[in-house]
DNA sequence: CTGTTAGCGCCTTCAG
DNA sequence: CTGAAGGCGCTAACAG
């Protein structure tokens, strides 16, 4: 009974009281602002822990009007690559300080009413790492002064930065590659309906090829796959071949699709590098394992969630700054489906 | 200026007056409690509309002393497995109306801060799906009246509820494929600081092994790899043939160990099923690729994810229920590196 | 440096 | 069925 509330969590006021101060103190102590004579301070901190006093983030963020939450929307996690994106924002968004709100969405209208309850939360922020973040939504963010950035994606919505592993540099890495490799023929793998990245690598590589005089339009083979994934790539293998056609290289948009096109040709016999060259995107941790050694291009995970943090700090301080477009360097990681070899042909067929 | 506050989000208030009513019925339609008159509802409602009002969810659970949060303790989510953990449960925690409050933690240090920031921020709940919860710490979410369920590991700890694949079903179902499949050496292979569940998986398995008479202690070959992962498994095997030792049957604590087993036999010149029959836990979809089709135990994730969400509000509403744990049933899923023989043996050495 | 005073936006009795 | 009043726990001026 005269404890307080018994059982009931302890208030700044049941601290101030204990502390023989005011909650004001307590306050300032708990957000380190303003200064508190030492003496106070500890007498403060003394009492706050004897109560187990922890600040109540509900609260606090109710009137400092924003919570130290970051929104952050992901989808189909099953994907390692997304998986171990979502890793190195998590550890980066706890590292700021921060909370972070996960969400899972599977289409634009859960992506919009996910938007709505990050908001609804006050959240610091929000990351986009899939789906466009529709217009209109992201206007009511920036009418609450929430900051936006997307992941891997770019759209021309004005106030929302963006952060994207920069696919003209894995286009050229990729290209240069082949080129040393004598590979003559190319063929550029994605799913038909890819994502905003997934088709914009496919549309850059073939950009640089032209450029770098390596092919023309009939040179670059499209290989289209009608599903996503290991699967959508291993069929694509099979129509592939069922087709009678053939490639020197192959490029594809991620490494699911790359590990089912590989594990594909290899059923119909034909296997890399002896046969073909495969590069892959996203260098999951699957791709270096013994039965593929997929030569891939590697997406620096931890320097993008480092830049959509300091982006998210930067508009959060001052909303009206201009769109910010930033690339992450990429790095070719040379494996054994394209090994490092001397300029000359490698088929001997 | 007549607009309330230009460029702030709408109140209650702001609604209420619109609407020629009181905040409480407006607050009254938006949590759906107590009874307003169709009329009144459909003015506030419009209202609402017009303004673009949504609840403050700080505010909310700053009165309610809950948010509809609800904390998820989260570990490497580059193993495959846990990340598809992470997206039942996500989904689950959505269907229900909740919203997940993700931390990845290393240590049991880490797991401690996270735990007292979600009771910071009032959650309804919290999921351990990585380490064990400190004792103490699980007192005060007890105390705050916050439920904790553990999954896929167990311990005594009072009001605190687990859920968790049977392992003992799942040693019997690969005891009786070893057995009929006529193996008579069999494996353990796990990582040497193995979690809790794997240790439990290893514990049980060899029970059951001896209860069916299928070996005794010297029978069932404990392989231990160093290290966790994929490169783990395959160290561990490669050290298991450079000892020259040999084996029908292994079982595998999880499918990155499973798959890098495997692989490192191959690389020995041994593959299964023709050389030895493998089995490993959790399903991954990497071990349906082709270059594994590895027979595997299933663990049903999403109806894991269920029972969490269902004991989390059970004990939401009487915190002082009895602890309950619960198993939730695997299957066998036959692939190639256990094919469904006929019970004969299998190997012509 | 410290205390006082107002809210933040919502929910919940309690009257009417 | 509806309105008025008080408070959830904290912060942000403003005095002292």
């Amino acid at each position: 009974m005269t404890n307080s509330r018994r059982g009931r969590s302890a208030s700044a006021e049941d601290v101030a009281k204990l502390a023989g101060v005011s909650r004001a103190s307590v306050s300032r102590v708990f957000s380190d602002q303003g200064n508190v004579a030492r003496e106070t301070r500890e007498k403060i901190l003394q009492a706050a822990n004897e109560l187990g006093y922890q600040v109540n983030f509900l609260a606090q963020g109710l009137n400092r009007k924003r919570s130290q939450l970051i929104g952050v929307v992901v989808a189909r996690l099953s994907d390692p690559f997304r998986s171990s994106l979502l890793e190195g924002l998590l550890s980066e968004i706890q590292r700021k300080g921060y909370q972070a709100l996960v969400t899972e969405v599977r289409d634009a209208n859960e992506l919009e009413m996910t938007i709505r309850r990050f908001t609804q939360f006050r959240v610091s922020g929000v990351v986009v790492t899939s789906g466009q973040p529709p217009a209109d939504l992201v206007k009511e963010c920036v009418q609450h002064n929430i900051p936006v950035v997307g992941i891997n994606r770019h759209m021309d919505i004005p106030y929302v930065d963006f952060v994207c592993s920069d696919n003209k540099m894995a286009a050229s890495l990729v290209a240069e590659q082949f080129i040393r490799c004598g590979c003559k023929s190319i063929g550029w793998l994605n799913y038909k309906e890819s994502t905003w990245s997934g088709i914009n690598r496919g549309k850059v590589f073939y950009q640089v090829m032209v450029e770098k005089g390596a092919c023309d339009e009939s040179d670059l083979l499209q290989i289209t796959a009608e599903m996503d994934g290991y699967e959508g790539g291993r069929q694509a293998a099979h129509r592939f071949c069922e087709q009678g056609k053939i490639v020197d290289g192959v490029f594809c948009a991620n490494a699911q699709l790359a590990c089912g096109f590989l594990d594909g040709m290899r059923e119909n016999g034909f296997d890399a590098p002896a046969d073909f060259h495969i590069i892959g995107f996203d260098n999951t941790p699957q791709t270096a394992q013994y039965s593929y050694r997929l030569t891939t291009i590697h997406q620096d995970v931890l320097e993008t969630a480092k830049r959509v943090l300091s982006r998210l700090e930067a508009r959060g301080q001052d909303p009206h700054i201009v769109q910010s477009i930033e690339e992450i360097p990429v790095k070719l990681v040379i494996r054994n489906t394209s090994p490092n070899f001397e300029p000359t042909m490698i088929r001997a067929k």
